[in-house]
DNA sequence: TTCTTATTTACGGATTTCCGTAAATAAGAA
DNA sequence: TTCTTATTTACGGAAATCCGTAAATAAGAA
């Protein structure tokens, strides 16, 4: 039963919603913070005074401003929560829409659901918390359908680091150095030049400029 | 005296709180549309009703969905109420932090405030509200900050064709055909190399790959 | 080990882009 | 008009990328 909740996010207006969606389902143990280094501590008190908290609310994107943060970021804010408290379920609330980093917020952090701002996302909230209290991971049918057109082209360790290097503006030589540099194998310029031909190849782009393109859209890079 | 407001906002969390600031303020008459079409309508209708509102609060991106709209952006909603009602006040409350945008709000559109979505908006929302109450025009100290450092390249609609065809992936004496095709002029692969050169050169990038992610990530294409 | 297969690298020519310069055209002023 | 200036286009060599093939290396099986 979700009783306590703690409520990460930076914009005002969006907390005051969230918190009277809260309200609305007769949670009265809310919290809000609006830097991300601020919701970890009050997790980790809230836990060394055995009144932890049952769910988190949390954006991804913290803008930075005056106060210099050590956690930046939703992503970040949830693994570091997870740490302390590994039980915690997570509920992310955030404008972001590429495919991309909605599955890898499923995939990699495990979060327990997911709802988009976006029209109706209030009423959404109430669904997403309901099913998190009977211990179902939420994702609407609009981010589902999202996700599966996901051409799931699986970017490597590889294919990222190329495609970032081209982004800072790098040639395929100093890619290449780069590459040896870091350890990360196949190296040659000969083989930067195979593996971008094949991911294009895959998505059916003839040229770089569309692959990046792409990538910065889907949120690869 | 602000009595009557209408807010024009199609995420339905920032519209709740929205409605709870105004109610902060004493102002019980306020309507709500979730598409820029209704948000026209209840003013036509308040209008012919001699019942008209002061103010309009209003987003700036409006998400298409099933529903297929004539006017899809706060910008043309503003342009499209003023024609029926050119004394109503328009506050916009939008996530852009653009000052280019911000800018041509106030210069071109004459909106009288604006106000970001970000850390402490509701108060600023409280705050623009009695400004504009009081016939001031709103725009936060960082808002005109943002407004100042508008270092940002204008990227004309020769720019905007040539990054567009690049995403697409053609090459350049494609895009010189296409701009030929299209009446954009210069059109020349020469004038092309050298209008690419020159952004390049604003933004010291050393690369097209660098650009497009550029452009890509500012949402500028 | 040796043989087979897959992966990685090297190389060379075609294509494209890059970059500077010069020619052509357009625009404005006297 | 003519002269001046700015813009646009054309051109050519240098650099980078593209693309196919061949050589070298690594990995796996017998």
């Amino acid at each position: 039963m979700i009783k306590k909740v703690l409520i990460a996010e930076d914009h005002e207006s969006a907390s005051i919603s969230v918190q009277k969606t809260l309200e609305q389902l007769g949670i009265v143990q809310s919290e809000y913070a609006y830097y991300c280094d601020d919701a970890l501590l009050s997790v980790e008190k809230a836990l060394q005074n055995g009144d932890s908290y049952d769910l988190l609310i949390t954006d991804l994107s913290f803008e930075k401003d005056h106060r210099p943060q050590k956690t930046t970021s939703g992503s970040a804010l949830i693994i570091a929560v997870r740490k302390v408290q590994p039980d915690l379920k997570v509920l992310v609330f955030s404008a972001e829409n590429r495919s991309a980093v909605i599955v890898q917020l499923f995939e990699n952090l495990g979060i327990d659901g997911y709802v988009r701002k976006a029209r109706g996302d209030a009423k959404e909230l109430l669904k997403a918390i309901n099913h998190i209290d009977n211990n179902q991971r939420y994702c609407s049918q609009e981010t589902i359908q999202l996700m599966k057109q996901s051409k799931s082209h699986d970017f490597s360790e590889l294919d990222i680091a190329i495609i970032s290097q081209m982004i800072s503006g790098k040639k395929q030589k100093e890619i290449s150095s780069y590459l040896k540099e870091h350890n990360i194998f196949p190296s040659s310029t000969s083989s930067i030049e195979k593996r971008l031909n094949y991911i294009k190849g895959t998505f059916d782009f003839s040229s770089n400029e569309q692959l990046i393109a792409y990538c910065v859209k889907m949120g690869i890079v």
